[in-house]
RNA sequence: CGGGGCAUAGCUCAGCCUGGUAGAGCACCUGGUUUGGGACCAGGGGGUCGGGUGUUCGAAUCAUCCUGCCCCGACCA
């Protein structure tokens, strides 16, 4: 993408309305704009953010054998009166009514409609397990939005339902959830770290939040030490095999929300060096809740028996769109934005020092050409900017390499590549930059 | 929903107290000088001062109502 003929509305003043640091950049950076309380417009800059965490969460959800659908946002308020949920929801829950005077509302959660949908594809217990995702607009009308895109009322979210015949099946469903979820947060270079949930009504011990730690973060955690660099589950995992050593092995140790949480049990079983109480962000929360919603909504299939039972199931939610402030909140430093490659809206950032420069043109359009032809994602800084002003930018928007080509290095054969983290800054021949990029940026693609 | 604050140019803000018909920096446009970490000079465009009502000869400024947004709290992926 030539940025000259781009859509980067960057700014150079924090506007005043953004209180936390992933707020501030996301605006300054031309990501989003605010169209209401809680309610955003994405940017080309921001959405290309978005739909590489969504692609990675969709890679992994279909790793683990989820399967994509898509349900719509307005559902019926029947389905809703036959949970019971339609009163309990409250005003959390945007209620419209369409031109027949119908009960319509803006899905805040897709419970209701997804056992109907399997309900009425399924029949029998050889048509289980299964377990379907979506990737999809919600809104809940929060009573205080705030955090930009982090604790907005309308939200982009993976929630996947998983179906199954019986509560021990239901739980290897939400192992491989499990599993699955710390391979999506790595993917993206996040540690997160599950931590024991409310798990309402149900009980039982399987509910987890999926935290990320960073100061902003709007709960207290506290865990043990050793979580913080536990070990992710590989790339070829087998998810039909026994999944119970991995959960066991993060669950083993202490991690608890506020709300959950336990100060003698942490003194107890955690060392008071390895005790870790700090702020965290949900990214993340997985739930089994048996038959809550099978039973009211008869979502059943004939067993072996020939007897119908009512499904056990359990929901998964991926918070995307908060992922996008959730990773700014863990990546960036006073120049603005620091990337993953994974999610990186570009990977490199080409600026050439003096648009209209026979020498710098010529050189940034053979390496431009060439990272693309490799399936680079490149911005190109071709603008008749100032060199100050196309550095800041860049820094600002934070893209994971820098590659700066100026009339003196051409003239020497050089261009220069900057590592946006470390801010290292590299000499190399020109005839070679390109494909040295190629292989940095490949090789991180994948971070586990 | 309770408490607090803000609303003037695209962004940051001054002007308001003490009423006289709107300003600065950045951004934008034109010309020139510049050109490796947010340049400089000159000229220029852009605002029914969030909205209504009232007071007044006259309101960005005073009064009042409304709306929007932000922060703290209870609530949440």
């Amino acid at each position: 993408m030539h940025l000259s003929r781009y859509f980067l509305p960057v700014l150079r003043d924090t506007p005043k309305e953004a209180e936390i640091i992933s707020h501030q950049l996301m605006l300054r950076a031309g990501m989003v704009r605010q169209s209401s309380a809680g309610i955003y417009s994405w940017l080309p800059l921001g959405l290309r953010v978005l739909d590489k965490i969504a692609n990675i969460v969709r890679d992994e959800q279909n790793r683990a054998g989820a399967i994509e659908v898509l349900m719509p946002t307005i559902q019926s308020a029947d389905l809703w009166k036959q949970s019971g949920r339609y009163e309990d929801y409250g005003k959390e829950m945007l209620r419209i009514e369409d031109r027949h005077e119908r009960e319509m509302l803006y899905g805040p959660t897709n419970e209701e409609l997804i056992t109907t949908i399997f309900r009425d594809g399924v029949r029998s217990y050889r048509d289980l397990p299964r377990n379907l995702y979506h990737i999809q607009w919600k809104f809940r009308d929060e009573i205080r939005p705030r955090f930009g895109v982090m604790r907005g009322r309308e939200f982009l979210m993976k929630d996947a339902y998983s179906f199954d015949l019986s509560e021990e099946e239901g739980r290897r469903s939400y192992h491989r959830m499990f599993a699955s979820y710390l391979r999506i947060f790595a993917r993206m270079g996040l540690q997160s770290i599950p931590m024991a949930a409310d798990t309402g009504p149900i009980g039982g011990d399987l509910s987890h939040e999926f935290i990320i730690l960073a100061e902003t973060g709007e709960s207290q955690v506290f865990c043990h030490q050793d979580l913080i660099d536990g070990a992710i589950p590989p790339i070829d995992l087998d998810y039909d095999g026994d999944l119970t050593p991995i959960v066991d092995k993060w669950t083993s140790l202490y991690a608890a929300t506020d709300e959950m949480h336990d100060a003698a049990k942490f003194d107890a079983e955690v060392p008071s060096d390895k005790q870790v109480s700090a702020r965290g962000i949900e990214i993340g929360h997985i739930f089994f809740f048996g038959t809550k919603y099978s039973e009211p909504l008869n979502c059943k299939v004939q067993g072996p028996d020939g007897t119908p039972v009512a499904l056990h199931m359990g929901s998964y939610g991926v918070g995307v769109s908060r992922l996008v402030g959730g990773i700014i909140e863990a990546c960036h430093d006073d120049g603005g934005i620091v990337w993953p490659v994974p999610v990186a809206p570009f990977e490199v950032g080409l600026i050439n020092l003096k648009s209209g420069d026979a020498g710098t043109d010529g050189a940034c359009a053979s390496l431009y050409e060439r990272l693309i032809n490799a399936g680079i994602d490149v911005l190109y800084d071709d603008t008749g900017e100032r060199a100050g002003a196309k550095f800041a930018t860049m820094d600002l928007i934070g893209l994971p390499y820098q590659l700066v080509v100026g009339p003196m290095g051409v003239a020497n054969g050089m261009a220069e590549v900057k590592d946006r983290k470390t801010g290292d800054k590299q000499e190399v021949p020109i005839d070679t930059v390109a494909d040295t990029l190629i292989d940095r940026v490949k090789s991180q693609r994948i971070l586990c």
